[in-house]
DNA sequence: ACAGAAGTCGAGGTAGCCCTCAAGTTCGTT
DNA sequence: AACGAACTTGAGGGCTACCTCGACTTCTGT
């Protein structure tokens, strides 16, 4: 128990320099595989492309996690901050609107950050971290657009799941052939969200915790190895 | 060469009757186990859930696109009856929004028509023989909507390539917490489609190649075993 | 310059899936 | 009843990925 303390308590003296060097380059190997594999490419293929053995991965990073994590705080940072970004702009419906483009942009080209927004590996401690806290400016940037009479009020900000969960499908299958399609995508959703002339939908909102739900069953049975 | 003539033109004695007993409990077990996993599951799980040694399994379907097609000819059909059934109707707008809620019924709850559909196996022959036709047809769905006003002019039938990609993922995630999230997505879909609510779209409409090169590339380094 | 801590290597065990094929079994017919 | 064709079986070889661990190498402080 008191071990365990110690342990927990990270002294983190520093790398060795070659040490360092090899975990950068797993580091870069792994960030444009995971890019364009999804997080559930070959550990192998990384430590190779990193000039590296496996087992050298492995102790930098013994868990798919543990790299995943190390890749990605910058963009969820990015997604945090677009949020606080949109909160203070002047106009709500702009906010809205550069709200959810900043973010698909940041999944565009990028099959690893769209495996981790749609929480196709729900077990990244990064993701429970952020997750609360997004969710929370998302609904108040919802709610203020709502406020205004811009975004319909028949949406929730679970709704944005649906968007992400779109958009991840959309840019998978042409990020290569048509890079910029999904912003028609976007442009069309755009409008389905603008308050004027709304149908009434055919379905009540998802509830917080179906969407936690459903995210976490897109990673069931897949490799959530770590 | 002539005995390639005789075998192609399928004489097709009928199976033994044990013989069509295990075809059929393959169909069964492959058509439950594709709508849950998707088109790239393990045949030995199919076999398995036959009753069926995995040689068996390989004598009735020696690709795995053998049995795909056995099981999804009937879907391919439902759609195309569908895209008819739409054409038969009197309002334009009832017609599109009817066509792309029965195809996205169709998608429901069934990953491996899904995978077909967004032709993650695009080497599908049934694939190939209903592509053509489906094309068509959806193209005069949705051009006849546009005459009357209906539908927005800006949209093309590519677009609902978009709306197909976008429906997978969505059903995925959403079939085993929440089953009819995916009909609040087509509702803002379809308000996006409506003539009345748009504003100009970012980007110009895929071309009619990139949507088909868009969908061979979900299937890329994929399963494409067959 | 050297000791030893820190780091690296990669063969090897495990596991899931693919597909084949030779030996054995079942069916339908005569 | 018995024969041959049709069918079934499942072990086995090949592949890829995961992850471990003991032998080896490299760095760094003294």
């Amino acid at each position: 128990m008191s071990s365990e303390e110690l342990t927990s308590t990270k002294a983190a003296r520093p790398l060795r320099r070659d040490a360092q060097r090899n975990r950068d380059a797993l580091v870069d190997a792994a960030r444009s595989i995971f890019a364009s594999e999804g997080l559930d490419a070959p550990l192998e293929q990384i430590a190779r492309q990193a000039g590296v053995a496996i087992g050298t991965l492995y102790r930098n990073f013994p868990t798919r996690m543990d790299l995943v994590e190390a890749i990605f705080v910058g963009k969820l940072r990015t997604w945090l901050e677009s949020a606080e970004q949109a909160l203070d702009m002047d106009d709500a419906w702009e906010a809205f609107a550069f709200y959810l483009e900043k973010l698909c942009e940041l999944q565009a080209h990028d099959r690893g950050f769209n495996d981790l927004a749609s929480m196709r590996f729900p077990h990244a401690a990064c993701m429970e971290r952020t997750q609360g806290h997004i969710n929370e400016l998302s609904r108040r940037i919802v709610e203020r657009a709502q406020r205004e009479g811009a975004v319909r009020p028949d949406v929730t900000v679970e709704d944005l799941a649906l968007v992400i969960w779109a958009h991840t499908r959309i840019s998978e299958a042409t990020s290569e052939v048509c890079p910029a399609a999904w912003r028609r995508h976007l442009g069309l959703m755009l409008d389905a969200f603008r308050a004027a002339r709304a149908r009434p939908l055919p379905e009540p909102p998802m509830r917080p915790e179906e969407v936690y739900q459903a995210m976490v069953s897109l990673g069931d049975s897949s490799t959530c190895t770590g």
